[in-house]
DNA sequence: TTTTCACTTTAGAATTATTATAAACTAGTA
DNA sequence: TACTAGTTTATAATAATTCTAAAGTGAAAA
């Protein structure tokens, strides 16, 4: 994903294309594939990668509003650590606890036969499968 | 479930029954129907129905020691808090975000066809489905 | 029984992840 | 260029949970 990009991608969001935004973003969505990570570790990445320094505040601000502008997803995962993923569309998890890691899993490489039906006066967001890993 | 059932259970699973253990074991599992909380629900539902007291700490040693021992399992939730489940069978949950209320699906409700199989060196632990709703 | 001691409980301090605050800064526009 | 609303920053505050060390207690042994 090329800068122009990114300024657009930020612009069509309502997120005013700052410098920390448009560094983190780039770190973010300028790679193949998609990537998963929780506050601490993006800082962390970052801190190595790129030559600025961000306050811990600015990364919480800017996840959360990517988060907000749908271009950030969150994972649910047991723990006290949020968890993003920059593939926002539907999708499944791996979850290997061993090294806390979360893998992808396609949509259509999970089908699911039957679902109970959700109770009155409710109705399905989204179904989540979590496949827990052992070794 | 019996006092003596209490007790036995507590033994049997290497946790002497102490009056703390025994009273929580107590209000958790003396219920027909199985019950999702946090320690901080369960911090006041206990300060409601039991006389004695009991430290935050005391509440947080014995869930996690109930847990440890398979008498009672946690839940993913997205969210800071903790949730627990009496029902430590193999089902699902429905989750309604509005109200933070986690309800029970049990496992021959939810049928998977078809599932990925798991990374190179690893094996399935446990498929955990959830369903968050929407009003 | 009484003694003993490892395991528990307790209150409060410490830690961890996250959010709030308020002052300094900056992007975009007038 | 100057203004203003939105942003960043360092730090304080909060919330959930864990740690600590002293006091208490269950149950095995004497």
């Amino acid at each position: 994903m090329k800068k122009i990009d990114i300024f657009k991608k930020l612009r069509s969001s309502g997120l005013r294309p700052t410098k920390q935004r448009v560094e983190i973003a780039k770190f973010l969505f300028e790679r193949e594939k998609t990537f998963h990570f929780t506050v601490e570790s993006l800082d962390k990445l970052l801190a190595k990668k790129t030559s600025s320094r961000f306050a811990l505040a600015t990364i919480y601000n800017t996840v959360q509003a990517f988060k907000s502008a749908g271009h950030l997803s969150e994972v649910e995962v047991r723990g006290k650590k949020t968890y993003f993923d920059t593939n926002i569309s539907n999708h499944h998890h791996f979850y290997d606890s061993e090294n806390s890691e979360l893998i992808d899993i396609d949509a259509n490489e999970v089908v699911i036969q039957k679902l109970p039906k959700a109770p009155n006066g409710k109705k399905i967001k989204n179904v989540e499968v979590f496949i827990n890993l052992k070794n």
